[in-house]
DNA sequence: GTTTACATACATACGCGGATGTTTATAAAT
DNA sequence: ATTTATAAACATCCGCGTATGTATGTAAAC
């Protein structure tokens, strides 16, 4: 029974869909490509016909996740901004949000995060990371330039601490079971950590020559 | 060849050192018995006599390296203390210093961080972490009662911020291959991350106009 | 009529667990 | 002190299940 190209593309939408849950659930290993297209309603022959095998599964999987993780990237890529580490702050913020919301990103991240690195888990997280590191250096370079950055940490340090702070925020949320508010407790903890970073205005007695 | 017990201890501690690297570079799904226990110079035959299954193995390297984990944290359970965010931000740049330092307890974290729950791994981690809950949030709710703590966030919070942030820190740290100082880094973080939680002693203008 | 979009069937490989064989430490008996 | 019995500490081998990949069938879409 021939399906129309819509239909086509429905059936492949439906065994991303069911890779994503299984993958989360299960894990990567431990998912069978039988489990996933009976969950999907298909057999493995329908699998076979539109992936190669499990990696490309898992790659087709990541690219759909993709133009999701540029956004979020792009969106604190504004450049010459003139309040960077506000931005960043903002930026952060509006991320937690949204990702609190999703939960096609938290089972991305779970995947992503949860499965070894010779499965080519690690690789996409590396990738992710390293541009996220980029942009988040970039701003923090161009708050350095303007002088506003604190001189207790260098801003490759900062972008360090960032990323990390917001990756254990996130892990330790979703193995917890999401028995914290993310975004909430996230959004005023940046708030105050930004405050760590930022060059202190002008406490009484502190002689700070430009 | 029977060996003595001396041997057969020595050949059971190879075993898990093979499990241990091979678990930490391959995964543990990928991690084949046959491969570990010729690692460890033995066949299969003496891994099954020393271990029911790959999930005993796994157990036992958990329990081989509890002492080292518990004694971490009973480090920080002082009871009583006069300076309890003091002890906490001691307890845990001592705990990052000897992280750094420890391969073993390296592999583990990454073993149990990195392997899907259904393995067992995450049942660790969230006993672990379960624990180190408990003795954080001691300590600080000791630091609330002697309204030592901002009334920004709450006991529970803090301990939640302090936690995610050492372990999204110990991740990244692993993940990036260790091109940051973790624990150099990593204190100086926590001494100032620290200063958050403080309650404010007395600045003259605590509030901050845009 | 040809290609598409699957389902079905089968061939292959691999890892696991257990059965069994073998050697030797160790204790008990002599 | 020597012998004997028992069980520890492995090695070797094999059967089984299970996942994977491929080859083929087939009905509908183009």
């Amino acid at each position: 029974m021939r399906r129309s190209k819509e239909d086509a593309e429905q059936t492949r939408q439906a065994i991303l869909d069911a890779a994503e849950e299984i993958f989360c659930s299960q894990g990567v290993a431990a998912a069978t490509l039988e489990k996933i297209s009976h969950r999907a309603g298909v057999t493995r022959g329908a699998l076979y016909w539109h992936f190669k095998d499990k990696a490309d599964l898992l790659q087709a999987l990541h690219d759909r996740s993709r133009p999701v993780q540029d956004a979020m990237i792009r969106a604190a890529a504004q450049d010459g901004h003139e309040d960077p580490l506000g931005l960043l702050e903002q930026a952060a913020t509006d991320m937690l949000v949204a990702f609190e919301q999703d939960a096609r990103q938290q089972r991305m991240f779970m995947i992503m995060n949860f499965t070894s690195p010779d499965e080519g888990g690690a690789a996409w997280l590396r990738q992710v990371n390293a541009e996220l590191f980029l942009t988040l250096s970039s701003l923090i370079g161009q708050a350095e330039q303007k002088g506003e950055l604190t001189p207790d940490f260098s801003p490759n340090e900062v972008t360090v601490i960032m990323i990390a702070t917001l990756n254990g925020f996130i892990s330790d949320w979703l193995r917890s079971g999401r028995l914290f508010p993310l975004a909430d407790l996230g959004a005023r903890l940046v708030k105050r950590q930004m405050s760590l970073f930022r060059r202190e205005k002008l406490t009484s007695s502190d002689d700070v020559p430009a």
